[in-house]
DNA sequence: ATGTGACCGTTAGATAACTAACGTTTGGCT
DNA sequence: AGCCAAACGTTAGTTATCTAACGGTCACAT
């Protein structure tokens, strides 16, 4: 009896996340930037997305509060947004040069946090990790069994 | 090579933690709580904590920010607070009737979150990656190695 | 007894996220 | 042609957290 009630494990998972989030968002400070800057560079880098929902989506963050950084982001120009003539609802977010300078340095400090995060970690660690994630993250998604019995709601 | 550069596990943790967060926060919302409000009346059940500040580490905020949570608590009856009369620097806060009745009706939903969280994970699963998430805090808590060659700070 | 420093909790102000509502644009349907 | 629903992004307002500064209380030394 490994457990015996003791802390859940969706509590030891968030204070875990909220250290390794602060230790990330330190480190990207001390180079010019934040989190959320640096998720916004590295979609618009590697992903190709369509449009500011999705990339809001892959972040993990809601539409309203893209806007909010897109908007610090373009007055610090590191960012352009254009209107799609195609579309002309879309707007298309592209890194300009000073965009692309920050990126390097952050994408070295990104480095550096995830270097000392592995540590002493080996791949099978990281991977059987990464696997309990995905799980965890699956068994809250939207499993909503409602063939138990009665609706009790 | 199973992670060729593929997304660096402090972000799949951030994820992971923010939908199981997110998840669990709704369940005890439905029950008529909060994750905060339940951290607190868990750590005040539980544990026999000398004041607010340990406290407020216990659960992962900010002295102030437990201050806030106190106040809309106390507001709505759930618990009290009284100086120490042996050390009038300490606030004793106790669960009311009314704040035992909630927290039984929270802790019914946390059990079924931690049920669902669980499923189909084993407790060598559990425990394997409460390890994995202990490794990973400790690799950012403090480890400041200034043994490397020479202080540039 | 009195002054100094430390501890405890609160208050004030700033920051960042969310939800809800809105204006613009597009495409299909009548 | 004109209308209506949907999609995209922005704006407005709320909520929750943090840091910094403050007032009250205690222990200890002088």
């Amino acid at each position: 009896m490994p457990r015996p009630t003791g802390p859940p494990i969706g509590l030891t998972l968030a204070r875990t996340a909220k250290s390794v989030s602060r230790a990330f968002d330190d480190a990207l400070a001390a180079a010019g930037g934040s989190l959320p800057v640096w998720l916004i560079m590295i979609s618009l880098k590697t992903r190709s997305l369509g449009n500011q929902r999705e990339l809001a989506d892959a972040i993990g963050i809601r539409g309203a509060t893209l806007t909010h950084h897109l908007n610090a982001m373009e007055a610090d120009g590191l960012v352009t947004r254009q209107r799609d003539p195609a579309n002309r609802r879309i707007h298309q977010v592209a890194l300009t040069q000073r965009g692309e300078t920050l990126f390097g340095r952050l994408a070295a400090a990104a480095t550096e946090h995830d270097r000392r995060l592995h540590a002493d970690l080996s791949k099978e660690d990281i991977a059987t990790l990464e696997r309990l994630l995905h799980r965890l993250q699956s068994n809250v998604g939207s499993e909503v069994p409602e063939a138990t019995a009665g609706s009790d709601a």
